[in-house]
DNA sequence: TATCAACTGATTGTATACAATCATATTCAT
DNA sequence: ATGAATATGATTGTATACAATCAGTTGATA
């Protein structure tokens, strides 16, 4: 019965179990994730809790700082502004070549269906969590389908950090808006309308990023402003 | 005298060995690299090792194999033509983004010239290994000037993936041409001139590919075609 | 009281020992 | 001679022991 399980290696599971943390907002950014505390969670010794961290931090989730540890990264707003640069180019990049396979996939247009229906439930139920998680996995799906891998792994790294960045940056408007952008999105592309489905991509991005800006000055914390009026002269 | 050195870590410059070995041509694509070995070679044990070759897998020149070990990858044609299409995506939107910054880089496109002066000598010589190193290097160097540091992350691993195509893939005629295209490319982005720019690029990524598709049918071996003459009926 | 130095505890860096696994060579039966 | 089954050697998978490093604390000194 377990026979089939040994095809995905242990620190394969150990990473989704971290990413999957990371992206349900369990594991907030700045967190420090020791190496020993991990090995103990999930049975193993630190070996393989290495190994998992390195690649999480090739995805630009876990900066790994050498000597000091591993920490849930906290990306900047500079750094969310290129990450969302990038994904505009990759997303788009990536529908039009979706629709340009046209027809064949019909069955996989179901699944991201039901995606986005689970995503529509927890969110429902308030859970934003798997909400986001979701909403991810929404784009990462329909990455698949452009015949890329490249773009689709590189997508990955993405959509982690976009990840991050809504659990720093989001207001409470939260994804409700997103998951119809999706279904819409989604028929489009269905549709065959290329025009369309691009302009709903780049509408998608561009309200993420619009919730981003509106928090800007909110997380770094510049020390020398907050007392500027109680600085003594030099 | 080398606390200096310190910031750079063992796995760090081992990772940069082994890949400047491999975009050199002096790992050719398919061979096994065995951690012992490795360990060996560098004095370190299999444990720094491993990181390496993570990391290298990561970015798709190693191809790491469950209890069987590391391999230098070896990209099929549709895996070449994915990487292809993905860098003239990439690297156009990084040359308008380059172009974009206009005179603010005058000193970083002297950078790019001497670069540009070195790969020719290598061409000169007849040292194609290290010719293709710096072509990748000439590309990453331009990227980094885009402000994008994920886009850049992802350029590298396409150049790398890029260096082994090339290795497996190319014709004799070899790099000569791509170095007045890297030239001519300089001058568009120099002059700000961003259509010439968009397309030198878009040329000379067609270049590479154009290349790749004169031996399409070489290396994947398909046994049902050549040995059709002599099939015995069903 | 403030500053700096040394100490302490905890965490990561690295090497190594042993177990698990796979490829190859060998043996045996047909 | 061919084929399958088994044995062997080499390589990777994993855990662990010890060394190196760092952050925070304690204590001495001005």
């Amino acid at each position: 019965m377990n026979s089939k399980v040994k095809s995905v290696t242990q620190d394969q599971k150990i990473y989704e179990h971290i990413f999957d943390a990371i992206l349900e907002q369990r594991l907030a950014p700045g967190i420090k994730l020791t190496e020993e505390g991990l090995g103990e969670v999930f049975g193993v010794s630190r070996t393989i809790i290495r190994r998992a961290l390195v690649r999480l931090t090739h995805e630009g989730v876990i900066e790994l700082i050498p000597n000091r540890g591993a920490y849930v990264a906290k990306p900047n707003v500079e750094e969310a502004r290129q990450v969302l640069d990038a994904r505009r180019l990759i997303e788009l990049a990536l529908v039009e070549r979706v629709v340009a396979r046209g027809a064949q996939l019909e069955r996989e247009i179901k699944t991201l269906r039901s995606l986005i229906k689970e995503e529509h439930a927890s969110a429902a139920r308030a859970d934003t969590g798997t909400a986001i998680r979701l909403s991810g996995e929404f784009h990462l799906e329909l990455a698949q389908l452009a015949n890329n891998e490249p773009m689709a792994n590189f997508l990955r790294a993405l959509v982690s950090q976009t990840s991050l960045i809504i659990a720093m940056y989001e207001s409470s408007q939260g994804s409700n808006c997103a998951i119809d952008e999706h279904s819409r999105l989604l028929d489009a592309i269905e549709q065959g309308d290329k025009k369309t489905a691009l302009s709903l991509m780049a509408e998608h991005l561009d309200h993420i990023e619009a919730r981003l800006e509106l928090v800007q000055g909110e997380q770094e914390v510049d020390l020398a402003k907050v007392f500027a009026h109680l600085r003594v002269r030099a």
